[in-house]
Order: C-alpha cells, then structure tokens, then sequence
RNA sequence: GCGGGAGUAGCUCAGCUGGUAGAGCGCGACCUUGCCAAGGUCGAGGUCGCGGGUUCGAACCCCGUCUCCCGCUCCA
C-alpha cells in the first residue's frame, strides 16, 4: 500500500524538521515511552544547547545591553488575586456548546448575544435587553445547566444544522489549577501561571525601589507559562507548557506609543540579526485589541505552515499596574522628579507598559526550521545526493567546532584532542575519530555545527589543521594558534548584537 | 471535543486470501582505509502503539483506547 501523499510541500517539509528534531537528538515527545504526553514535549541533547543559546541572546540584549532594563525570575505559582486582578480568571474562560449534528462548536454565551441581537434588530428592544439580562446572571453564577436551558428556551438552533440537538454547556478554562498545601479542603486554589508578565507587574515597585529604577525603565524574565488549549497543534508551536521571554517596560503616561513603535522596530531588527530573514517576517497588527492593550502587534515568522506569530508587542496601558493596585490595596505609582515643559515635576503616576512578549519555543522552531536545508549535490561517486545540514547562526549553534584526527593513529587523535582541551573551557567543542572523515562531517552538518577542524599529517610538522566551513563545505589551514580567535570571532554575541545599535 | 489520515527496528518503509517478522540506511566492535554519508566481517535492536474479542493460529479481521498529523472549534 502506498502512504498517502502529502497535501502539499509545505506540511512535508515541518514533518521533515519534526522527524530531523526527533532523530537528531534536538526535540522528543514527552514521556514518549508511555505514547507521549499531548502537546508537550521535551528538548534533547542538541535542542537544549540551541534552546539556551537563543535564551541567552535574548537576555543580553534584552538586559545587559540596556542600562534601564533589569531582570527577574518570579515564581510559577502566584496568589489566586493575582488572576482575579490580570482578568485571566473571568475572561480566561469560555462556555462552549456542541450541536450533536452538525458537530459544530459554539461559545454559548455569542449564540445567545446574537439571538437578542436578532430581536433588537426586528424592534423588540425589551425582549432582546431581557434575554441580555438573563445571560449575564447565569454567567455570573456560573449556572451552565442554566445557559443550555436558555438555549432550548429560546428555541436557538444551529446555523449549520438547523437543529436545537445541543450538548450540555461546558466550561473550558484555559488556566490549568492545583492545590497548595498538604490538606486539600483547606487548600486554596493554585493556578498555574497563564503568562509571565504578572510575576514581573507584582514585583514593579521591589524593583523600581531596590533597583533605584528611574523611569523609563523595564523588567525582563525568561520562564515558563501554563494554558490548557483547547487544541494544541503544530509540534511546538503551541504547547500546554512552554517558555515565554518578555520584557515589561515602564513608561510615563502619553510617551507609550513613541515606546511602542521603539519596542516594534528594535525587536524586529533583533529576529533579522539572529538570521531570520526580512522576507520570512512580517508584522500583523491586531484589530480586536485585548482587554487591557492601546496597540497592538505581533512579529510574524513564515513557519512551514505559514506566516504566525513569535513576538507579541503590546502597549498594556496602565491596566496591569491599577488592577493590582485595587486589588491589593497597595498603591502601585511612581514619583517622577523630572520637570514637565512647565518646569514642574511630573509628580505621582501609575506607569503605562509596554511589553515585548516571545514565545521562546516559537522562536527555536523558527530557527530550526529557517536553519533546516536540503542541497542537492553530488557525492565522492558523482551520483546525485541531497546534503541535508542545519544553517544555524554560529553564536546559537549547539556545537560550536568539532575536532577530528585525519586517522586513528601516528599521534594524530594526541594532537587533536590537546587541541579539544585548549578550546574546550570557551566554546562547546566536541572530539570525534569515529568513521571516515566524511562521515564526520556530515554528522556535524546535521545537527548545524558550523566549523570542522581536522588534524593530519602536516599539523604534525607545522602545527596548522584545516578548518571547514558547515555552509559552503570549503576548508581553510590555519594555525592552530589561530582557532580561538577564528572561533571566538564567529560565535561571539557581538556579531548579532552589533546589528541592533 | 468533532471529522479525515496514520502508528511495524533509531529513521524510511515492506510484509500476499490470517500460518507467531524483514530490507535499506543508521547504530556498536574489529579489520582495511584516510578529506566530505568508502569496503569487509561480526553484532545489538521489535511482545508489530496499547487492551480486549473472533480463530487451532492475529502485524493482518472486529471492538475499544492512546498518541501523532491535517481540517473544524478556540486562541490575552
């Protein structure tokens, strides 16, 4: 029997970086012996390095290359107000309802809207208002037996179907909960966080006033956040678990969109350093803004299956910080001794906040999957075959050099892996004397270690190996005096860091 | 959660009308070799996703279930 042929190049072409990430020790389903976890998976040797690498750009750039931007590691687990305070835990969750027939979902609560919507239209303003009403109360208590009844009640059907055959009304709450404590009818409710940024808002002030932070200022974190998606789908782009890098940055109230188009330009610049070509991103600016955003927009990646979003820029006016400051019943503003174009200090504010928001999964698919490349070529028998290697930046790459002794013997293996020792304190470099030389390489070329230095018979009499480039396959003899700084030049942050002043 | 497709070795797959599993590549050891996936010898690795059922006998037929992919739905 033949597999049935991919729908189109581009589905095939995420299941080759998948089964690449999978056999090449970048990306592993969890728990993969117990048939895998759904839409969670692990990091492996490779994919780790590569992880951390593009962590540690981020949070360079983000923290130390910025004298007013400084960095935090809240915890995962937070009071429940916090949720109550961000809007996650009333706006977070939807009432959907099934139609048995048509097996199309709805929000239960829109099919109603859009019913007092139709009575309004049709004139019967008090009848549409009532049913309004009426929604809201069940809502409000949580009464979804309530909501289908209403459904029925209002004689409500499908549009697809045309019928009333309705499931019952089922809450999907995206926040994933557990308890604290060793006795559970005592315990509170835990949620797991649904984004980072709140841990960064409820530390503003110990920041601002440890840190004797002036603003404008801003809070970066790296970690991890938690939504229960009702469909979680493509590999890692959207995962029940995964890692956020954002940055809060405090500004004063009116500046937020000069720092908006600030944050929107400086970020995009950031991805096309990292290699992202200009051609694979692009911006898409949100119409329907979130509860507590001014503006909005996202920095899109052309993934296998299309253009999505890795980087959510967003201005979050003053929401977050007033929220909490009613919540809490702590006063969240800041004192601005800086003098206004009447020479008065601005005086007493709650800042507004813009915020830079990766999704750090996002981004190594991304990588992964601009970095993934198929040459055709020939090989040592001039039959055609197609060179499959990783085009990684050398500053993230998993494995900066691989060393190689020419033959397993005459001193050669001694020689090269002195060389190894010498190197290995600064860069993540690996020794291999395994198989043909070739083989070698294109071991190193599938998991996108840019540079391959071989020692052989020469570097016996005058200390000079061949150093070959992973992109265009071409050798070079250097000294071995040279390589640290060969290496060093390459790999450096600096290179891509350079690109953003 | 619904619909469609798929699940056999690390990877890609073969396995006929049911008769208790194979190939290529890869992987490991050794020999030979020495610059782009070389050759040879030997070897490891699979309760055929999982659980039931039918049958003398199931990778294959039936039921259930899990996971992945695609399309809906949802997406702060």
């Amino acid at each position: 029997m033949q597999k049935p042929q991919a729908q189109s190049t581009t589905e095939s072409t995420l299941q080759k970086i998948i089964s690449h990430a999978k056999e090449y020790g970048f990306v592993f389903p969890s728990s993969e012996i117990y048939d895998g976890l759904a839409a969670v998976y692990d990091y492996g040797q490779y994919g780790v390095e590569l992880k951390n690498n593009l962590k540690a750009l981020w949070w360079k750039a983000m923290t130390q290359l910025n004298e007013n931007i400084v960095g935090v590691d809240a915890a995962i687990f937070m009071h429940p107000l916090t949720w109550k305070a961000s809007g996650h835990v009333d706006g977070f969750s939807d009432p959907m309802i099934d139609n048995k027939d048509s097996k199309k979902r709805y929000r239960a609560d829109v099919l109603i809207e859009d019913k007092a919507a139709e009575y309004e239209k049709a004139g019967d303003e008090n009848r549409g208002q009532d049913l309004r009403n009426r929604l809201a109360r069940l809502l409000e208590a949580n009464d979804l037996e309530g909501v289908r009844n209403l459904i029925l009640e209002e004689k409500i059907v499908c549009p697809v179907s045309g019928t009333a055959n309705w499931t019952d009304v089922r809450q999907f709450n995206l926040m994933f909960s557990t308890q604290m404590g060793a006795v559970a009818e005592d315990a509170d409710t835990i949620y797991l966080r649904p984004e980072t940024a709140q841990g960064i808002f409820v530390n503003f002030l110990n920041v601002q006033k440890t840190g004797r932070m002036k603003i404008p200022f801003g809070i970066a974190q790296i970690g991890k956040a938690f939504r229960n998606e009702v469909v979680a789908r493509q590999f890692i782009f959207r995962m029940r678990e995964f890692e956020q890098m954002e940055m809060q940055f405090f500004v004063r109230p009116g500046t937020q969109q000069q720092w908006f188009e600030h944050w929107k330009e400086t970020r995009r610049k950031w991805h096309e350093a990292l290699g992202l070509p200009a051609s694979k991103l692009k911006w898409h600016v949100h119409e329907k803004l979130a509860h507590y955003a001014d503006s909005a927009v996202d920095i899109e990646f052309e993934f296998p299956f299309g253009f999505k979003e890795i980087e959510g820029i967003h201005s979050r006016t003053d929401f977050d910080l007033r929220s909490h400051q009613e919540y809490s019943k702590k006063k969240q503003q800041y004192f601005d001794n800086d003098l206004d174009e009447n020479g008065k200090p601005y005086g007493n504010y709650i800042p507004y906040v813009v915020e830079t928001s990766v999704g750090a999964d996002r981004l190594f698919l991304a990588v992964l999957s601009n970095a993934y490349t198929e040459d055709e070529g020939v090989d040592a028998d001039g039959n055609p075959k197609t060179r499959i290697f990783l085009k990684f930046h050398p500053s993230i790459a998993p494995i900066k050099a691989a060393i190689f002794p020419l033959v397993k013997r005459d001193g050669l293996p001694e020689k090269a892996k002195a060389i190894l020792e010498d190197l290995r304190y600064d860069f993540n470099v690996i020794y291999e004397e395994r198989d043909a030389i070739g083989r070698r390489y294109t071991r190193q070329d599938l998991i996108g270690t840019p540079f391959c230095i071989a020692v052989d018979y020469q570097t016996l009499e005058d200390d000079t190996v061949t150093i070959r480039y992973r992109d265009t396959t071409e050798q070079k003899r250097v000294h071995i005096s040279e390589l640290r700084s060969i290496i060093g030049e390459e790999v450096s942050f600096k290179r891509v860091l350079e690109k953003l002043s």
